[in-house]
DNA sequence: CTCTCTGCAAAACATTTGCAGTCGG
DNA sequence: CCGACTGCAAATGTTTTGCAGAGAG
């Protein structure tokens, strides 16, 4: 169980830094235009690809926007949980809920359901971008 | 307050026929591909700003896959609800939980957060499907 | 060295839109 | 009649993939 992970690439370490240098939930597009505009240029399939490893490891969350495109973030509680999200500014809190868990559990179990997984977001419109409107 | 509402067209009529006759979640592919099938064609982009317009109206309840493609569903309740769906055939079962309704604008009210909407999807494998594996 | 990772460009998809013609009311 | 609705094809935007070359271990 030698577990070699990932190579350390420069784009792996590009996009690890990129990612812990924002706060909030961004695309693949942002990312991968942040990444040109400092000069630390990273292919766009490799951005995909990485995002992709990364969410599949558990090192980042990835959420669907309204309109369907995904967003993701480094991860910062091991737990499981969720997130209040601006759909103007995009500014993010992480929130809990215990109950929800096992809620969904018992629910999914109740009707026969087994490798049961779930989402719960919450979008709005944060204090600030309500004021500036 | 006239509500003439949406003109009564073939391919309105025949989209709705459609949804009416499927239990389950369908995407607007699904949909536009079963109507070819019988013959009653349509349109994919008409299927596609039907389903958008019902979609707002209230009339079919759209959620997204896991992989963001949306799927609807004629809605069957008036009140706000969520869905447990089976990955791999799509059975659904629509289950409800005010707790949560008033957990999510709560939260969000404690952030300053307004316009508040949320998403709550339960994905499992079924009974049936987990047999037959 | 070897085998994974990368970049680029093309492909694959879902969804939207422009426009000219159709048809419901 | 007239404006909303439709079909088609082209445009968009996101994400994936094929493939040859680069570089980590």
């Amino acid at each position: 169980m030698t577990d070699t992970g990932p190579r350390n690439t420069r784009q792996r370490r590009a996009v690890e830094s990129a990612l812990r240098r924002t706060d909030d939930f961004v695309s693949a597009q942002d990312l991968h235009g942040k990444l040109r505009e400092i000069g630390d240029s990273v292919g766009l399939a490799t951005v995909y690809r990485t995002l992709g490893l990364m969410a599949e490891s558990g090192a980042v969350d990835m959420i669907r926007a309204e309109d369907g495109e995904a967003r993701y973030r480094l991860c910062e509680s091991e737990d499981h949980h969720h997130h209040l999200v601006c759909r103007v500014c995009g500014r993010t809190v992480e929130v809990e809920e215990p109950l929800a868990e096992k809620w969904a559990s018992d629910m999914a179990a109740a009707h026969g359901f087994t490798d049961v997984s779930h989402t719960l977001e919450i979008f709005g419109t944060c204090l600030t971008c309500a004021e500036s409107r």
